[in-house]
DNA sequence: TAATCTTCTTAGCAAATGGCAAGAAATCCC
DNA sequence: GGGATTTCTTGCCATTTGCTAAGAAGATTA
């Protein structure tokens, strides 16, 4: 156990910018994480068991990707630093996941167990919003890659992302981010060629 | 106001299905929903206003859409009987919406306020799981979709759907239809006729 | 009922994307 | 360092899907 928390000075940053609230309250929560390292190609969560924690990620990648019935895996989400990362259903519902969680590169997290979260979940308002406002960001980011994948051709999915998340293409290998794009390997290259002629 | 609720056994139903419950919560809970009648076409939310309400569905379809700049309307997401809708980000940020919600059919639809959910939601453990397990469901619904549309066919979906929710075929045009699974009409029209022929 | 409007289907062609395979480049691991 | 593995690019061709336009079918409204 950890009597003195280390410098989780960047998750207290995160709480507050996400849901606004007093400093000690978001102390508070933070306080409930603990440390974490994963190195690259490791799991947070394996398909067929039961996520027990939440992460918040400080630093490294990381990507959650199913395995289709063909043998493909099909990167869902990619994780930069910086933000949230769980398995909604299979933490929530306590149910085997479905989903792999992996670590793209070595990657320094902040975990938080199931127990921890439902004791602030009931114990602190603030938290409640906190952890109702993460839900609801998720829930809009994809929707919009919803949005993105009916309406844009993939050039401009790659586009966007690149834009948007530039620091993922310095870590994260094209094959993956194609999958996450929603085409094959060969179509992103075949983008990437046309894009840098342009 | 209503001294005496209307019929509400179906929410009262849903609610324990999604979140089982003691029945009196999902009585109380229940309480707090106010019934209202939609006419096919009319809007329960339009593009830059704030939602002011979430809603149960009890009879009749609705759909969410986006405008998008080339004029054309994008359905993200159709809503069947007995399904809980709200414009997520509008609601509980309290910002102007970017989507509108509309109704496809006639609709029965059960209302309730943004501060009523409020105070059920910190006055009341078990709405609390309940509020958060819907959050979580759609995010389990939407990211699926997404897989679906980087894994799958266009007929492949189309099948998906016909067999998931055959109903909004028979209230729901074609078009719509044919933007929820990221297709236009033109190709589901194509895709239906190859459909038949198997 | 007739006129109008919307939805649905069809056709022809263009563009985007996938599947496969091979080779180049980069990375990993002993 | 060097062989093995993985990643990335490229070419070729097939398939899927989009775009446009037109007409048929169906629904709505005066």
């Amino acid at each position: 156990m950890y009597s003195q928390a280390p410098n989780n000075k960047e998750l207290i940053t995160f709480i507050c910018s996400l849901m606004p609230m007093p400093l000690e309250k978001a102390q508070e929560i933070a306080a409930q994480f603990r440390p974490r390292t994963v190195k690259r190609h490791e799991y947070l969560l394996e398909e067929g068991r039961i996520g027990k924690e939440a992460f918040y990620i400080e630093t490294g990648f990381m990507r959650v990707f199913v395995n289709d019935p063909d043998g493909n895996d099909v990167t869902i989400n990619i994780f930069q630093p910086n933000s949230f990362m769980n398995n909604l259903v299979s933490f929530f519902r306590r149910e085997p996941s479905e989903e792999n969680v992996q670590a793209v590169t070595d990657c320094a997290v902040w975990a938080i167990s199931y127990d921890a979260l439902q004791t602030l979940f009931h114990g602190m308002p603030e938290f409640r919003e906190f952890g109702r406002m993460m839900l609801i960001m998720s829930n809009l980011s994809l929707q919009d890659r919803i949005v993105s994948m009916i309406r844009n051709t993939a050039e401009e999915r790659y586009a966007a992302l690149i834009q948007s998340k530039p620091e993922v293409f310095q870590h994260v290998p094209l094959k993956i981010i194609a999958s996450y794009l929603g085409i094959t390997d060969t179509s992103l290259s075949r983008i990437r060629r046309e894009f840098s002629q342009k």
